[in-house]
RNA sequence: UCCGCAGUAGCUCAAUGGUGGAGCAUCCGGCUGUUAACCGGAGGGUUACAAGUUCGAGUCUUGUCUGCGGAGCCA
């Protein structure tokens, strides 16, 4: 008996097949049985009827709990009284293990005991859905560079020194060499990429190890980082556009089952269009003005702030041009004013907050060298990064996209705690 | 790091300072189409920990621990 998914299960209608699985649920009314299996690629309610199949199996179900593993066979039917539309009239069980009192159970839970047995929560269906839109959204950030000609090059993950130099960074001993730290952004080598391909991608994970306690914060988490030779503010701009566009289009029709499962409200994610609005620094400063809030130019934008500015769009919004003060050394200053900086932002609609952060990047050798200065960085650890500008230096820029804030935003959770299988935040490590 | 909230059965939660309960899970029984099935029964407690107030503390006070939410910082 060949051996088939339950996601395959409508090309196999009127067939004896076999299903390997776990015991999702099971309900009785008496001399009727059901058996709710799942596979990894859907769930399956399988039936059974006293009479119909041997006395052995029949009395079987009374040993059958919540995730033992087993193997059914049988015959598959259209019902639309089933989950799925799918049902199997059970002929066979193959028990492979029984589970003995499964902790998740078909109720409500709490966070701190789910996330104690995230392990087995991601069994459960919407963590299940969850992971599956976060492998689409995956899957079309790679698809879109490697169509677009990007080369895909990945940065260490222990570095020499901060990339930026105002988060804290996880630190470890590195041999006779003194101190390594844990990489807070590929961005640097990212540059270094762009000088030699033209287009680059880093992807990878990343780690800040500031003490966030918030929905938005994990202290590991996974960003991708394109990079440019030759694009200016306006090129990285567009860039991000037709990218958010590629994703979001990408995950809506390919995972509609998934988001359905979530409950998510799609209509917000269907206006992910090119062109999506850009308003500068001092236009987000005066909409939160008209909106009564007391903020000082030339500051940083909270969680709040943003979600303020976010509120007047019903798409992802571009912020261009902060205020070079409050931006990292990196960043190209305005021709047209010196006190901004060519950095934008992405903020996502509903209160998702930043997902994109990005700049076209200084190209000249005396100015970056004087921003380091200025930010009180050790200029020894950056040299070979002044190489770049030494050696036929570029126009270029890129952004950074954090993937868990997007599988939070098009999902439609309130944490990003779920969007990834194993998180790391500040007061947790395990499992 | 700071501010706020919480911790009671395996889980989710009740309990006016006066004998700690319910639903789910588990175990036993019933039900020929169930949909987080349903119905009947049983077992299950150092009320996070430590001290204090009181005739009496799950409840009030102090401290500790753990978690949640927020701020700052950021993707």
């Amino acid at each position: 008996m060949a051996r088939i998914y339950i996601e395959d299960l409508q090309h196999h209608v009127g067939e004896e097949v076999k299903i390997s699985g776990w015991i999702y649920n099971k309900r009785s009314s008496g001399k009727v049985r059901f058996i709710v299996v799942r596979d990894g690629t859907g769930i399956l309610q399988c039936v059974m009827v006293k009479g119909m199949i041997s006395e052995e199996a029949f009395n079987s179900f009374d040993t059958l709990t919540q995730e033992s593993s087993l193997a059914v066979t049988g015959k598959i039917k259209k019902d639309d009284r089933a989950p799925g539309g799918y049902e199997m009239e059970l002929s066979k069980i193959e028990i492979i293990q029984i589970a003995k009192d499964y902790p998740i159970t078909p109720k409500e839970h709490g966070v701190d005991f789910l996330m104690d047995i995230r392990h087995l929560w991601l069994r459960s269906s919407r963590q299940h859905a969850i992971l599956r839109v976060r492998h689409q959204i995956i899957k079309a950030i790679r698809e879109f560079f490697d169509n677009r000609g990007f080369v895909l090059m990945d940065a260490p993950i222990f570095t020499p020194a901060a990339c930026e130099g105002t988060s804290t960074l996880f630190e470890t001993d590195y041999f006779d060499l003194g101190k390594a730290f844990l990489t807070q952004s590929g961005q640097l080598y990212g540059e270094a990429g762009a000088m030699a391909h033209g287009k680059v991608y880093v992807f990878g994970p990343t780690f800040r190890a500031e003490k966030s306690k918030t929905r938005r914060h994990l202290t590991e988490f996974w960003m991708v980082e394109p990079e440019v030779a030759f694009n200016d503010l306006n090129d990285n701009m567009e860039l991000a556009e037709e990218f958010l566009e590629h994703i979001v289009a990408s995950v809506l029709k390919n995972r509609s089952a998934e988001l359905k499962t979530l409950e998510r409200n799609i209509s917000f994610l269907e206006k992910v269009k090119k062109p999506l609005p850009k308003i500068s620094y001092t236009e987000a400063v005066e909409i939160l003005h008209k909106k009564g809030i007391n903020f000082e130019w030339g500051n940083d934008f909270g969680g709040t702030d943003e979600t303020v500015i976010s509120e007047g769009f019903d798409r992802p919004v571009i912020v261009h041009r902060y205020p070079a003060k409050v931006k990292a050394f990196y960043m190209k200053r305005d021709p047209k004013n010196a006190d901004l900086a060519l950095a934008m932002d992405v903020l996502a609609p509903e209160g998702y907050g930043e997902i994109i952060g990005g700049s076209q990047r200084e190209d000249d050798y005396d100015a970056i060298v004087q921003r380091i200065k200025e930010h009180n960085l050790p200029q020894s650890a950056f040299e070979w990064y002044l190489d770049l500008r030494r050696y036929g230096s570029v126009p270029h820029a890129g952004f950074g996209l954090g993937v868990e804030r997007t599988v939070g935003w098009i999902c439609g959770l309130d944490h990003v705690r779920e969007t990834i299988p194993f998180p790391r935040m500040i007061y947790r490590l395990t499992p």
